[in-house]
DNA sequence: ACCTTTTGTCACTGTATGGTGACTTATGTA
DNA sequence: TACATAAGTCACCATACAGTGACAAAAGGT
């Protein structure tokens, strides 16, 4: 290297293509994306302006004329996620109602397990909940939980939960079970004793968590 | 300040004492006091050799020369985190050994529960297991699992679940649960929509988790 | 007393980051 | 066609970081 030259921020490559298309809506989408994909999947250490404007091929200079900097574009972020989720959850309410409160129960842990375990931004979004503390990423996490929410007001109807039951702390237990094997299984191979890659693991805990909704909810 | 003079990579505050007490084991102990501090603090982000050395007022130096960088301490680390977890649960066994199996997982959910929600470093211990993929903590993330399944082998003695259930599913699903609402209370202020500051709160899962294992496992 | 090892301290390199000001060039409008 | 504005680009600053080599001084053995 040329030791007169300092190096610039971004050495890129120019030369394929010298200037971006002059296109703000699909630059700004560019950049999204871009920081949606690094904190998927490198989680919120390793996001920064440089990485982001790095990863979606443009210059960090836009990201502070179009977002303001980074919390602007975690905040857009933040309402690209909860639409999302909204999305996710609502195209699959079941169209006919369930029979009971424990069907209902069952259709929704199934459902979230599945999500989780095959959506990333599902696992990342749960995830955050319990990672940053810093506020950083805080206005990403009240998306998941008010579409739970919202789905659950949806698919209930009339149906009510035995008496003497606190169905609220029930739910929270078991949406907190799912949250939490599906997250360990990202990134150990075990989850609390059980093979995570394993298929058959799987199947052993819906069985397990059915068990428990129906043993406390009923048939 | 005076440009001419490069701000040293530790500022300090030389004058006080201007140098440390010649003892390589309180040193060693400092630094990894500190690490643990920093780790369980700021988690994995903010934890670096600088912030370390700070934080224990000691020169990165003595990090490079007595650990050989991050990756050793953080084994030192480990070693000494495994350590811990085996005293805290293996002095909580139960000394009259309990008369069934549900009783055994009463006791371990409510040890548990009250473990994490009391110890930090208990806490972080199973943020780390979903947290860091980097591999950068993964020698702290076993201590926890084998400490569990320690405890459980010693109290368990020749009481068995009831047949036609699962066991080491259902039982994940309960420690994954009480691990995941303990982080969940952590950060944010509710947890899956129960209030988590409130006491009364912890009761009320208290008794859900209680009366799934009852329903699970028998009285 | 001398010399060696250890413990602690300091100064420095190279690199990455967040952030800003100033420049160039395309695009649409008058 | 001329021109104002927006989109994209570049060069820079101050700061923080990981890592290294060299130095000062205490400890301890001979």
């Amino acid at each position: 290297m040329d030791p007169d030259t300092p190096t610039p921020d971004t050495p890129g490559d120019r030369g394929a293509a010298k200037t971006r298309s002059r296109d703000r809506a699909a630059t700004e989408r560019a950049i999204l994306d871009a920081a949606q994909t690094i904190l998927t999947q490198q989680g919120a250490s390793g996001f920064g302006v440089n990485a982001v404007a790095r990863a979606a091929r443009v210059d960090k200079q836009l990201i502070y004329r179009y977002y303001g900097g980074l919390d602007g574009l975690l905040e857009a972020l933040g309402d690209r996620i909860a639409l999302w989720w909204q999305d996710k959850l609502l195209d699959g309410a079941p169209d006919t109602p369930p029979h009971s409160y424990g069907a209902l129960m069952t259709a929704l842990a199934l459902r979230l397990l599945h999500l989780m375990r095959t959506e990333p931004l599902a696992m990342q979004s749960a995830l955050w909940e319990l990672t940053d503390s810093t506020g950083l990423v805080r206005t990403l996490t009240a998306s998941r939980g008010r579409a739970l929410g919202l789905w659950m007001a949806q698919a209930r109807g009339t149906l009510q939960p035995p008496d003497g039951v606190d169905a609220a702390a029930v739910n929270a237990v078991i949406v907190a079970a799912i949250s939490y094997m599906v997250l360990a299984s990202r990134t150990s191979n075990t989850v609390i004793g059980l093979a995570a890659d394993d298929a058959a693991t799987w199947g052993r805990i819906e069985t397990a968590i059915c068990g428990i909704i129906r043993s406390t909810y009923g048939p």
